[in-house]
DNA sequence: ACGAAAAATCAAAGATTTTTCAAAGGGAGC
DNA sequence: GCTCCCTTTGAAAAATCTTTGATTTTTCGT
């Protein structure tokens, strides 16, 4: 996954000094000096990492707007070690708060929570990808109609395809053979049980690297099927 | 809203300090003494103060654990100030860290800021969502089909989790044999008392620790079985 | 404390469901 | 009309779950 974090600071000293941190961990960064530019891009960000202490519209201010249209997580960075301060800002919409000068390691640590808990809690949902599954090393992109495991992509059938799709949109949720038939196909299903359990042993044979063992494809004995979430 | 807040700390006088505060401010508190007492509990707290120094199982193993069946925000207590505790801390699902001495003012700052950042984004009326039942440790999400204890999933077949299901989501109610067996079965109950003690066996090797002495699943002499509302 | 009734336990037979295999049926494109 | 690939079907094998009957343990009223 691909983060963009918005990094504003009027000291351009610690704003090259946050780049080079967090590009080095692999994450986009926007610049912002000033309150009001880290309003502007705050729509773009995944995170936004805002100094208290700005010129002209300071951190809390830009906080209370960005909120007013995103719930992006937001950790102030601030000179001021009083608890006053930490206060105020957690109390203002902000999700953490670092004290300058900052461990890079636990600022990373900081960010990589809080970017963590926001994709747990689906608040990621707006900005990331629509039409991307991904369970371990099973990817599906609905966009393009791929599906790569462990890097390697396969060719699944359109049948297999949209079984898949469908299982893998609500991962971990169990279908009966009559479920998917009738999402998959549009029609009602009779006795087709048989029929998707071949189609699974075809899905399987293309995903699983033992299909006796599967990852990814599971049956729930008696209920149905469906794709566990692996962490 | 009257949030609950569960404290877990080896050290008793922690607790009750803990206990001071959070109450100062309105909030429910559920104590725990040990990790294990903590993944109980943790379904019933809308946040969880974990102690990352506990003997036998310590914060970080029950954070991963009621990270099984809960996206509860987790706030980690510990005396150690070294990044590498807090960023381990940090990845295993935490919420945020705090270093024992702690200042009062703060923790309770923190504490505010990770609620309503947790139900800014939703993830509040989880706990309420439909299809969730719970008691003690024990967590069903009937959407998943999935069944939880201690953190652990454990697998039912059809019918035990249909008889589970009907017990849990009439928690504390007595059914017959009889009774279990019409619904589950959707047919006339003959002499199945049999029948559904051996069920009621399987379960229980499932759910509980000890099948003798059942926490969850109990019988009623003479009546009939229930699942029990462990708080 | 005793005996009857209820519940728990155990192992094995019985019943279902799923997997697997091979082959027949169908449809799109040439 | 032919070919190739996909889909469906049927039947047998494997895996898993359910029920049963015999036996032991627990519970409760007397």
């Amino acid at each position: 996954m691909d983060y963009r974090i918005l990094i504003c600071d009027d000291d351009e000293d610690i704003l090259n000094a946050l780049e080079i941190y967090l590009r080095q961990e692999g994450y986009g960064v926007i610049k912002a000096t000033n309150g009001g530019e880290a309003i502007q891009a705050a729509g773009n960000a995944h995170l936004v990492l805002l100094d208290v202490m700005m010129p002209v519209t300071d951190g809390i201010r830009a906080a209370v707007k960005i909120r007013e249209f995103s719930n992006v997580p937001i950790i102030f960075l601030s000179a001021k070690s009083e608890d006053t301060d930490r206060i105020l800002g957690l109390n203002m919409g902000g999700d953490d708060y670092i004290t300058k000068p900052f461990n890079p390691v636990e600022l990373l640590a900081r960010v990589k929570a809080a970017l963590r808990r926001y994709a747990r809690l689906g608040g990621m949902k707006e900005t990331s990808e629509k039409g991307m599954y991904q369970t371990g090393g099973l990817v599906m992109d609905d966009n393009k109609k791929r599906v790569v495991v462990d890097g390697e992509e396969v060719n699944l059938t359109a049948l297999e395809y949209n079984i898949l799709h469908l299982l893998i949109s609500n991962m971990d949720k169990v279908f009966t053979s009559g479920q998917i038939y009738e999402s998959v196909w549009n029609e009602p299903a009779f006795h087709v049980s048989k029929t998707i359990s071949v189609h699974i042993r075809h899905i399987r044979e293309k995903i699983e690297i033992n299909p006796k063992e599967p990852r990814y494809l599971k049956v729930v004995y008696g209920l149905g099927y469906k794709v566990v979430n692996v962490k």
